[in-house]
DNA sequence: ACAGTTTTTGAACTCGATTCAAAACTGTCC
DNA sequence: GGACAGTTTTGAATCGAGTTCAAAAACTGT
């Protein structure tokens, strides 16, 4: 009985490890040669499995791209837990949530595109609803960082509370300008054609323009870009010195080695 | 010599038209059954072709996907033309063009995703150049409206003249905020996990706070919805007035038939 | 009518995701 | 120890949709 009940935590254990090695080995096709680089049958190969063993885990590929997703979002999010915390004012912390999604992305060029793919109606249907909750759960830490940084601005009156708005709304707005700023910034040949370059330095200022129209305090002029880079400066310090990592997910996992 | 110009001339018309068939039983397709419901030798033999014959007009089906997506880009683009030239004040202009592609969204909800899914890496890279670049150019007006918007209000001191920053930078902020919200918008379950409703309410009131917030007059407080609303009535009104038409744009080639 | 050229055709090919029957393995009971 | 039932793994076979291309048809000018 007993026996049995540790064998079976083994095999859970071992499972577990296995998904692990399939949803890593994953990741570092993708990274290296792209969404079309993952194949089932190479990637089962690369780990020295069966390509059914691989479908034991994974319902499609669309599926294993979700848990992809969701490994890489866990690592995003973790990033995002220590800002509440912070020793700025809520503005201040806001814009260090901004800056360390921008950082993520730049460290992780690979994250946005993934995501960008997953989200689409074609790969979102094939995608199980297991895998879809946990993506979803995995991003929570992000929208809860926001949404106590809000509360935190209405009840200390940096942020006037605004009417038929929850937290999550007023956060709806810097979220909907990174996501599609990202966008813009990843669509190859788009802002060039436009001849706009440093999208996230004009993400930043009209991050900062957002906020000031919803008169979050101090109010901070978008138009001056001296203020506005020190202001950067001065958060990206801030966020150093509380050690929040900015480095690629792929480094993450190096203390498991 | 005569006769061959006029036969050649024929044939290219002919060809034409056997593109723009298949580009419209295309459309048609995708918004029947969505995008994995287009299969290329079904949409030929619906067109009564040979599959060979419709690939002498698409290099790949991501190619006639983008080609789709210019047609449905040229007709969104068509409803910008006459937004500068409307007899409101700039900002409310501004408001016009967001308020265009709204609808022009609520009216053909396939078109964004299909753009979204355009962009993917993945299937850009299957795009001839020539489609790309007929895509962008189909876009150009949008962007050239929101130019010509821009510099009136800078011109007129409606809109305080940024430091570093363009007219195309200026519209950058408007332009993610709203494909960021309609990614958001388009991600099945995503905003309803947050329990975040109505979300082109909010888009509207974040994008009243990101002018506010550049100082773009007359100010409006992106916190009184009746102001809000009322704004928005008065703009759309005008549209109406204009005569900007917000049909989808199945109906638009109506006028062929 | 005819030889050469272009266009159209659709069956065959390709390639990768997915399946599933057989093989290997595991733990149990006599 | 070995036969047995259940479970897991395997990888060759299947499937499906995009793409190709050799042959047929249509067209061209003489």
């Amino acid at each position: 009985m007993l026996r049995r009940m540790s064998t079976e935590d083994r095999r859970r254990r071992e499972r577990e490890a296995r998904e692990t090695l399939f949803i890593e080995r994953a990741h570092a096709r993708i990274r290296e040669d792209g969404l079309l680089g993952l194949q089932m049958s190479k990637l089962a190969a690369d780990c020295e499995y069966a390509t059914g063993t691989l479908y034991q885990h994974f319902e499609s590929r669309e599926d294993l791209l979700a848990a992809v997703a969701a490994r890489s979002t866990r690592a995003r999010a973790a990033r995002f837990h220590a800002i509440p915390g912070l020793e700025l004012g809520t503005r201040a912390r806001m814009l260090a949530i901004v800056l360390t999604d921008i950082d993520f992305a730049a460290g992780n060029p690979d994250y946005y595109r993934l995501m960008q793919y997953l989200v689409t109606e074609v790969v979102w249907a094939n995608v199980s609803a297991a895998r879809r909750t946990a993506l979803l759960e995995a991003a929570r830490p992000i929208s809860e960082a926001v949404r106590a940084v809000v509360a935190e601005a209405r009840a200390n009156g940096d942020l006037p509370p605004a009417r038929e708005m929850g937290e999550e709304e007023m956060g709806l707005g810097p979220w909907a300008l990174n996501v599609g700023m990202q966008s813009l910034a990843n669509a190859r040949g788009l802002l060039d054609a436009y001849d706009i370059h440093r999208p996230y330095d004009h993400l930043i200022r009209h991050f900062h323009a957002l906020l000031t129209g919803w008169r979050w305090e101090p109010r901070l002029d978008p138009d001056e870009p001296a203020v506005v880079r020190a202001e950067t400066a001065r958060v990206r310090a801030a966020l150093a010195a509380a050690g929040i990592d900015t480095r690629p997910v792929e480094r993450e996992g190096a203390a498991a080695d």
